[in-house]
DNA sequence: TATAAAACCTCTAGTTACTATAGATTCAAG
DNA sequence: CTTGAATCTATAGTAACTAGAGGTTTTATA
């Protein structure tokens, strides 16, 4: 068949995304509003599966709605070019790497309180975690 | 003078918090209500800048508020051990490593994508970016 | 001491990206 | 034809603040 349709259920199935947060998608305009059933029900095409999909690719590289919302322009408008998507994604990248960065201090951070902690049956006073935190 | 005090400014300036955020802390109840000048404004001692301190490293080092509270339950009440704090600590430690191993692949696929993309002239049809999200 | 500006007060609403609930309706299977 | 699953709309809740309105108090300067 050419014209597959799919109900919001298939949809979800389709993208591991639930029900409610394409009615979300659809309410903030990411997503088109669907034609519907005479009783009201969301018909969705393929074209709206791979709509979903890219969505949700976007979202779990770490890109904002607002950011797949400019990425979507992209495709909706046509004289675009692919150099404005790697750009874009190449700002990803460094956002990326620089909560990496933030990241392996707070754990190194975190590590030194942990070797320098005898834990056990030593009491909260001496406990030198909270005391690298309490005292300045 | 053995009994500083200060206003919720000066709380404000020696933690980095700002003076909302101090207020919000104070309504969910991870900081005491202060005493009071007659005319209302907050009057804030040394253990309470303390306090706020701890807290803001907490969050900074990823702790949730709950995990906070948790923390300072410690302090606030006698009877705990060290050993506790410890292993928090150390959960806190391996999330840490999952956030990053995570960020890590992310920033793999965002550097796959980048490298094949030729950007400047080429048009959104054949950019392997939004082909790679797009197409499955 | 008067006054004006800065700081503070309370309360409410907004932020991000969803998630969850309630109560009603529609659809699909047997 | 009936029943249970899926769907509908609308509203409120989540985390951890942030921002604003509109009013009062404090502090610094003239």
């Amino acid at each position: 068949m050419i014209n597959t349709t799919f109900s919001i259920g298939d949809m979800s199935k389709q993208t591991g995304c639930k029900v409610e947060t394409i009615h979300y998608y659809e309410k903030i305009k990411i997503m088109f509003e669907p034609p519907r059933t005479p009783g009201g029900h969301r018909i969705y095409s393929l074209t709206d599966v791979k709509r979903l999909n890219f969505i949700r690719k976007c979202r779990n590289l770490g890109f904002t709605i607002e950011q797949v919302r400019e990425l979507l322009r992209f495709i909706d408008e046509p004289d675009h070019y692919c150099g404005e998507v790697k750009a874009m994604a190449m700002v990803q990248f460094r956002a990326v790497q620089d909560k990496i960065n933030e990241l392996k201090h707070l754990q190194e951070a975190l590590n030194t309180m942990i070797t320098e902690c005898k834990g056990e049956n030593y009491t909260i006073d001496n406990c030198p975690i909270i005391d690298a935190l309490f005292h300045d």
